[in-house]
DNA sequence: AAACACTGTCATGGC
DNA sequence: CGGCCATGACAGTGT
């Protein structure tokens, strides 16, 4: 059964095409005796036969590459195809203890123990050995991969210069976990040079509410005041300072209130159009700036509008909220109401006669409608399509943080996901390196097992250092010299 | 006082 | 071409 002929059978074989020259890279031939029959003793065949078919399946495994930086390229390996499954040789990972990267394995209990567990293939070809020795050349050869590149041959002998080579690349990288933590929402957000920026007293202005581009001068009531014609005209009985809300007094709030109160009598009074919503730009969401998470502000932000809903349950039509006071801490929320805005103070400068949520909100051509139906100064048109503007951009730029916020949470996020996948395949790398250097160490190991049971014709074994093995693409084993080997190898 | 967060506003570009 | 929207930048305000 075992018979060693069938065994040997490809390296007869090898002779006889050795001796044909031309066929191995140069037509160099070597023709290796090789004992057959009872001659050499069959325990020593056996274990030849065991070591020849592991060292067969081994060969299918030369192009198990894992591709490490740097550290293992072999332009042999990857001119042989096809791949084997990776999950044929079962992964490291699944034991508790990976198999040791060095060239440990140097007795067959350790392959059998090791190595028969680690690759299922050998282990099965172990296991039916009988049949294996069966096997005609050509079957064995159907095990054999064939060669991609016909004019390259494939050298064992590369395999075996590569066993020295450690494999240093395994250490990955930590993935960067300060990484997540760097992409902080204040370095998004901060913007260089910010206060380097003075603007002038024109510019404070025009923060104020003026207009520069869309609006000409005179649709800026509070530079109109002193300067517009058609401003002056409007005697709106009160005096503030617009750079200086807080310090408008409670007489002249006071003031301002009564004179919205007037306009109770107006077709679209502030008082008509709603009271919670009179007055009040549209504040689509108080919770969109500060998603999720009750901050004090947005307490506050609360408190203030019951406190205005308090004022509105009072008659009173003001807002009482100004762009950068509505967040003010209310020293007295119940007596004393939160200033105006600027706008809403320059409506009430202009006696716009219509609330600040219609303005703001009302479809364009309802607005246009709304406009026709007063007869409005250009200073007022001009007011009044500013509020509408800057009522609109306000709510833009609230959804837009709010989307800005919500894509640095999306980012970070994922950012954390990759982080995780990226040491996971580091890991998974590590595993496949160790495993690809434990396979070159046993394959190392059975291409010595295999030379040192060839012999020559007068029966001294092939030197491994002089001599090698090499597969052609139909899947035969050659022994050829080392030296004409290594001519061939640049090809 | 400095740093930071939040907000409103303007300018700009795209639709 | 006007209107709307999105967004960067800036400044004011509060914490």
């Amino acid at each position: 059964m075992c018979s060693t002929a069938n065994y040997v059978l490809p390296l007869r074989r090898t002779c006889e095409v050795l001796a044909t020259p031309g066929r191995l890279c140069g037509g160099v031939s070597m023709p290796a005796n090789f004992p057959g029959g009872k001659s050499h003793g069959a325990p020593q065949d056996t274990e030849m036969d065991m070591a020849w078919q592991e060292l067969m399946a081994i060969t299918e495994l030369q192009e198990f590459e894992v591709s490490a930086e740097g550290s293992y390229e072999t332009p042999q390996y990857q001119a042989m195809e096809p791949m084997v499954p990776m999950g044929s040789y079962g992964m490291p990972q699944n034991h508790p203890e990976p198999p040791p990267a060095a060239c440990e394995l140097s007795t067959a209990d350790t392959f059998d123990g090791c190595y028969s567990e680690e690759v299922p293939v050998c282990h099965r070809l172990g296991t039916n050995n009988e049949s294996l020795y069966g096997h005609s050349d050509s079957q064995l050869n159907q095990r054999m991969l064939p060669i991609s590149s016909p004019s390259c041959q494939p050298s064992l002998m590369a395999l075996r210069g590569q066993m020295n080579m450690s494999c240093t690349s395994q250490g990955h990288r930590r993935a960067n976990a300060c990484l997540s933590q760097g992409l902080s929402r204040h370095m998004l957000w901060t913007t260089p040079g910010q206060s380097s920026h003075t603007r002038s007293a024109d510019d404070l202005e025009s923060d104020s509410g003026l207009s520069l581009g869309s609006t000409p001068p005179l649709a800026s009531p509070d530079n109109a005041v002193g300067s517009v014609p058609g401003y002056q005209s409007v005697d709106v009985g009160l005096t503030y300072s617009d750079g200086e809300p807080d310090r408008m007094t409670e007489q002249a709030r006071r003031a301002s209130i009564h004179y919205s109160m007037n306009y109770q009598n107006q077709p679209h009074s502030y008082l008509h159009s709603g009271a919670h919503q009179s007055y009040y730009p549209p504040q689509p969401n108080l919770s969109h700036a500060q998603p999720n998470v009750p901050t004090p502000r947005s307490v506050k932000q609360q408190g203030q509008v019951t406190a205005l809903s308090d004022l509105y349950d009072l008659g009173m039509s003001s807002r009482g909220s100004s762009q950068h006071s509505i967040y003010t801490k209310p020293q007295d929320s119940i007596s004393t109401p939160a200033p105006l805005s600027r706008d809403e103070r320059r409506a009430l400068a202009l006696k716009i006669p219509f609330p600040m949520d219609k303005i703001i909100n009302l479809p364009v051509d309802d607005f246009n409608e709304l406009l026709t139906q007063y007869t409005l100064t250009d200073t007022q048109l001009a007011l009044v399509r500013d509020i509408r503007r800057r009522g609109k951009n306000k709510v833009a730029a609230q959804n837009c943080r709010k989307r800005k916020l919500e894509s640095i949470i999306h980012l970070e996020r994922e950012l954390n996901q990759l982080q995780a996948q990226r040491e996971h395949l580091a890991q998974e790398r590590l595993e496949f390196q160790r495993s690809l250097d434990f396979i070159k160490c046993h394959l190392t190991e059975l291409y010595a097992e295999v030379f040192s049971h060839l012999r020559d014709e007068d029966g001294q074994p092939y030197s491994i250092d002089e001599y090698c093995l090499q597969q052609t693409p139909d899947g035969k084993i050659y022994l050829v010299p080392q030296t004409n080997m290594q001519k061939c190898e640049p090809c």
